[in-house]
DNA sequence: GTCTTTACAAAAGCAATAAACGTGTAAAGG
DNA sequence: CCTTTACACGTTTATTGCTTTTGTAAAGAC
């Protein structure tokens, strides 16, 4: 990815999240990179190309940092809830990943945030299908998985308010599972 | 409940369901009932108040539902998958239901569709916990009751496209859970 | 070669106006 | 208890022109 590229990229991003898609202006993207209106057109082809560029950028940039966080733990349970404290922290920081990731609030953020119909977070049922695989080699773990996602999802759109509360939960149930 | 106060319900969620809140018409509502504006506004007071108790009928429906559902069957992991069936029937059929219960399309449908901050969807909880408590005094089930419902959800929100499927993945959740 | 500048047509948004409609309240009557 | 009638108020809707933005294209600069 090209130097410029990413520049804009972030650039739309700040821009999407302060104003909405409806208000994000293309002139104001080139202006904060330092470049013309026509190298955007250019890089994204049109305005729905850059926004669905950024929604995917957001999701590597979100599905990494999880992969990062389940490597880094040697015990899996903790892994998964050092991965999950992760999602929360960065729906809450971030306006765009939380609508890549749950689809709510994606009003006027972003019209194309599902990939084959499916919010992006099911993407993650992936790699937690592959850190459980890692720790139990030859187990049925996509289930589990699946099942975690879906758990972690629900915390996010309707959190119980209790965080500490909500992962205690996720791994609970993910333990439970993997012994069926 | 009156018998009228019925009718304008009924000729309500129709129209709700039709037209959204927005292009809802109290005139419309009466004349459906075959009654004039002004009983309607004495009845609910105004278009908020008839909308919420819209919604709150609706809920009162849809609960009974569950209830009955879980109390027919003698077997509680069955009677579970037949409230839950129930439940996925009803979002199918029923776009007030579907709104009340997962809070999503509800844009133009039910402003109101959340109790002290809690799509009401949650309300099930208890009733999951009052179906699990009879079949296993003693035990401690609110968890499972709280994951499953909010497994139900996930699947309400985000249909794998197997029903059967979903259900057996609530239900075994459900038992996996029961036992930790 | 890549980016910028300039130009331009088509679409969409905005502001201001007036007309029509819907809400909510009140009072009198059956 | 419900209906009819009336009314003030706020909100849509339609219309009109005006401005902005999008998206494309071609010529020039580094």
């Amino acid at each position: 990815m090209s130097d410029i590229t990413e520049l804009l990229l972030d650039a739309a991003a700040d821009l999407l999240a302060a104003r909405g898609f409806h208000g994000l202006r293309m002139i104001e993207v080139a202006s904060r990179a330092g470049v013309s209106r026509q190298t955007v057109y250019n890089e994204f082809g049109n305005k729905e190309g850059l926004v669905q560029a950024v929604a995917v950028h957001k999701t590597e940039e979100y599905l990494s940092g999880v992969m990062t966080r389940l490597q880094d733990d040697p015990d899996p349970w903790e892994a998964m809830r050092s991965a999950f404290r992760f999602t929360f922290e960065q729906t809450e920081k971030d306006r765009l990943v939380s609508a890549v990731l749950t689809g709510q609030n994606a009003e006027d953020l972003l019209p194309f945030i599902t990939i084959r119909g499916h919010p992006i977070l099911f993407h993650a049922t992936e790699v937690v299908e592959q850190h459980l695989s890692r720790h139990f080699p030859g187990r049925h773990v996509r289930f589990t998985a699946e099942t975690t996602v879906r758990l972690a999802l629900s915390h996010l759109i309707m959190p119980s308010g209790d965080l500490d509360g909500a992962m205690d939960a996720v791994v609970k149930v993910a333990r439970a599972t993997m012994d069926t």
